[in-house]
RNA sequence: UAGUCGUAGGC
């Protein structure tokens, strides 16, 4: 029933899996379309093992994936990087025979570049009957990722030659290639290009532009640009003010985030990450111990392990070796 | 008339 399977997916998609999962069960018919939808809901929410299991379930009840469903639960298993259940999909991919169009195809290149097996998402690539946006944006970051920025802006070149579409996305993932290795000329080139397709004021694309010129020590046109935007955000704040962070320049990055706060934008732990790390890379106990605490008190942020390594990094270095003690203990347990 | 792919600031 349309409808149903409508409610289905606006449940999973605003994030009340609970109210999902409850009409789901009482559809009277439980057809592939639901079950993608809850399977989609599921991932989307970051339940991957719950959207594993409804796969299972939906096949035990006779009922047949399809290729949209088998997105659906790739995108699952890119999100924890589960190869071995992706390898599984793919198998089950081609012994349904199914055929393979772009929205698979490039569902299972991502799962394999998610995975870091970026040589079996080349060969699926070549294998393609065709390919579009999407997947040569994958491809591109999925050599930055493994550390071939240069292949990748190789493959960005060559996607311009061959005439492929460009849009926000594609230069992201290019622009990205360059800060990863302090490309600056080729991160120029690239900033021309976005201008010629107009889209240097999208959010994504502005914030990734401040953050390249930063990443390749060009802080006055992290700074040029990020002036000339209409509307700055908690993001575009932070790209400038790690670029100072980075070059130790503590005065900067304070006066940085006060001119944030006056914008009337809300520091996020990222934001504080920042000043953490300038006050750890002058040795600023004092003021490093202050923000801290008005992190947590005054904005009610509860500090990640990044911070307590900034932290750790600060007391220690004015020696105050109890203290990294006292510290310690009061971290709670984290995984990773 | 219903379910699907790649994106930004931490290191």
């Amino acid at each position: 029933d349309f409808a149903s399977s409508s409610l289905i997916d606006m449940y999973a998609k605003c994030r009340s899996l609970k109210d999902a999962g409850i009409m789901f069960e009482r559809l009277p018919i439980q057809n592939v379309i639901s079950w993608s939808a809850f399977i989609s809901g599921s991932a989307e929410n970051g339940h991957n093992l719950q959207a594993c299991l409804l796969f299972e379930q939906m096949q035990q009840k006779g009922v047949h994936p399809d290729k949209v469903t088998f997105v659906c639960i790739l995108k699952a298993c890119s999100s924890v990087s589960c190869m071995e259940r992706g390898r599984e999909i793919h198998r089950h991919v081609i012994e349904r025979g199914l055929g393979m169009d772009l929205f698979l195809g490039n569902a299972l290149i991502d799962m394999y570049v998610k995975c870091e097996s970026l040589e079996e998402a080349c060969v699926l690539s070549n294998r393609l009957p065709e390919q579009n946006m999407v997947t040569w944006s994958l491809l591109i970051g999925g050599h930055v990722q493994q550390g071939f920025a240069l292949e990748a802006i190789n493959i960005f070149d060559k996607m311009n030659q061959e005439g492929v579409e460009l849009d926000e996305i594609s230069f992201i993932c290019a622009l990205k290639a360059c800060s990863s290795i302090s490309a600056l000329k080729q991160g120029r080139q690239i900033h021309g290009k976005v201008i010629q397709k107009g889209y240097e004021l999208d959010s994504f694309v502005s914030s990734t532009l401040i953050d390249m010129y930063a990443k390749c020590g060009s802080l006055e046109d992290a700074r040029r640009d990020f002036e000339r935007l209409p509307k700055q955000s908690v993001v575009t704040w932070s790209a400038l003010m790690s670029g100072y962070a980075h070059d130790g320049d503590y005065t900067a990055v304070a006066y940085f985030f006060q001119g944030m706060r006056q914008e009337g934008l809300e520091p996020d732990d990222v934001s504080f990450l920042s000043l953490l790390a300038a006050c750890s890379h002058r040795g600023l106990l004092e003021a490093g111990c202050a923000h801290f605490k008005v992190m947590r008190d005054e904005y009610g942020i509860e500090p990640t392990i990044k911070h307590h390594n900034s932290m750790v990094d600060i007391l220690g270095h004015a020696g105050f070796l109890n203290e990294v003690e006292d510290l310690l203990e009061t971290i709670p347990f984290e995984r990773n």
